[in-house]
RNA sequence: GCUCGAGUGGUGUAGCCUGGCCUAUCAUGAAGCCCUGUCGAGGCUUCGACCCGGGUUCAAAUCCCGGCUCGGGCGCCA
């Protein structure tokens, strides 16, 4: 390493020791015969002071110089100081410009006047320099943290599967083709398929947390063409007990996120306490609590979860779903074949994800799909394993960018997402 | 796919409805100078912009048409 110290760490325990830090050079303040640096590396920020008659005429002015946001390294004397922020500075002896920043920037690190989030995008790199920024990836990387370490400690066997697919004939649209040799493949919108060929293969209990792409043109603060799906699938299981893994998991992310005082306070969002159980509602429940918006068979609309969810604050469940609302690969309910077995699990008016127990019993599968048009001869990859032994189990995937968002306190998705793609956006 | 809205210096904006005093506002920034305790440093000087193309008009940042780019709402989202 070429510091011994970071800038967040520099204390009064260092006191007249020498010391060197590496950072960005953040600011410049220049008041003749003295100036102030503040140099700033991940854990925070140092304050370099240069005193003209101790470090030379020459060196003072090529240092005060130096443009904003070149990284820099510094080696000299750590000295305690009332007046320093933080109480201690640095006074070097050396001062090495390893990369020279060009000006004007593209955008201010900490001007006071806020860029535009397209302006931002396009200069991410800079845009991350910001505490407040970086702070989304702390806690999008918290909750996915939690969310690997909650799943394993309750048996999951964390798998891969391939995101080049090929026949758009799992039921939905909007897929991305891409040439695949000299054949049409997809991108993927879903590990579904092969979550519950693994149920075949008895792994039992799996999970993935992986890119998923919709060619959807939609253009709405909550929706990506690529995103982070976090997929799980339980044998021998049903649609309660995978509520259950969902809401564990939730409140796993939840502590992971409230641990993490430092990047709530750069957010300036509060905590989000998950108490548990989750409340649950079914789906004529939310159709009543939708005062009129909806008919019952409907789909909820942003204006039906909206008025849902002036009574639903935080996350919950709605269940009991129309069966005619949800996949063919949806179970049916037991006491009434009006409804299914499927779940969405809601944050306020956003819907989170979809899950629910799956239909294991190939005749009916192949009855559900002739139901919707479909032809079961064209799902045969599919299928098969139906055939050999499948158990009873069932599943839910959760965006992992969404709940990155909520925990953030963010209003758009593309804040959760390091170099998020939209209808309009693929670079940088 | 439907629909509404927006494009002004590096960044963020004012001005547009009600065309002319716009040689375009303010802030931030950049360049330079002064200053030994700044921490949103301060002071002085300077620099830099009307998305593109048509049209209306004596006159267009402003009104009209087209294009491009972007954003929002809805739809869609196994």
């Amino acid at each position: 390493m070429q510091y011994t110290r970071k800038c967040g760490e520099l204390a009064s325990e260092d006191n007249d020791s020498t010391q060197s830090l590496c950072g960005w050079l953040q600011d410049v303040r220049n008041l003749g015969g003295i100036a102030f640096l503040t140099l700033r590396d991940r854990t925070g920020l140092a304050q370099i002071t240069l005193l003209k008659k101790k470090v030379g005429e020459d060196n003072f002015k090529d240092w005060t110089n130096i443009s904003r946001e070149s990284v820099i390294c510094v080696e000299g004397t750590v000295k305690s100081n009332k007046e320093a922020p933080g109480g201690v500075e640095i006074l070097p002896d050396s001062l090495t410009l390893i990369n020279e920043a060009k000006t004007p920037l593209p955008l201010g690190v900490i001007d006071k006047i806020d860029s535009e989030i397209e302006t931002r995008l396009n200069a991410r790199y800079m845009d991350l320099r910001k505490p407040e920024i970086s702070a989304h990836f702390k806690v999008r990387a918290a909750i996915s943290g939690a969310v690997h370490k909650q799943l394993r400690l309750e048996g999951f066997l964390e798998i891969q599967t391939p995101k080049i697919i090929a026949s758009a004939t799992e039921g939905g649209t909007g897929l991305f083709p891409v040439q695949y040799f000299d054949k049409e493949a997809y991108l993927t919108q879903s590990p579904q398929l092969y979550k519950q060929m693994a149920m075949g293969g008895g792994l039992e209990k799996v999970y993935e947390i992986g890119p998923a792409f919709r060619a959807e043109e939609h253009n709405t603060p909550r929706h990506l063409n690529e995103f982070t799906s976090i997929d799980i699938e339980q044998s021998f299981s049903d649609d309660n007990e995978v509520m259950g893994v969902m809401e564990r998991v939730v409140a796993a992310a939840a502590e992971a996120v409230s641990a993490d005082i430092e990047s709530l306070n750069d957010l300036q969002t509060p905590p989000i306490d998950v108490e548990l159980p989750l409340p649950r509602i079914t789906y004529d429940e939310a159709v009543d609590m939708a005062k009129g918006l909806v008919e019952w068979g409907e789909d909820l609309s942003m204006e039906a979860t909206r008025a849902i969810s002036e009574k639903m604050d935080g996350f919950y469940f709605i269940t009991k779903w129309p069966l005619q609302l949800k996949p063919f690969y949806i179970q049916q309910d037991d006491s009434d074949p009006k409804y299914s077995k499927g779940f969405d699990f809601m944050y306020k008016e956003v819907e989170m994800t979809s899950g629910g127990q799956r239909v294991h019993d190939v005749a009916i599968l192949e009855e559900r799909l002739r139901n919707q048009d479909l032809n079961p001869e064209d799902f045969e990859h599919y299928l098969s394993p139906f055939r050999y032994g499948m158990p009873p189990h069932a599943g839910w995937g959760l965006g992992l960018d969404r709940l990155a968002m909520i925990f953030s306190g963010a209003s758009n998705v593309r804040e959760c997402v390091l170099w998020p793609r939209d209808r309009t956006r693929m670079t940088p």
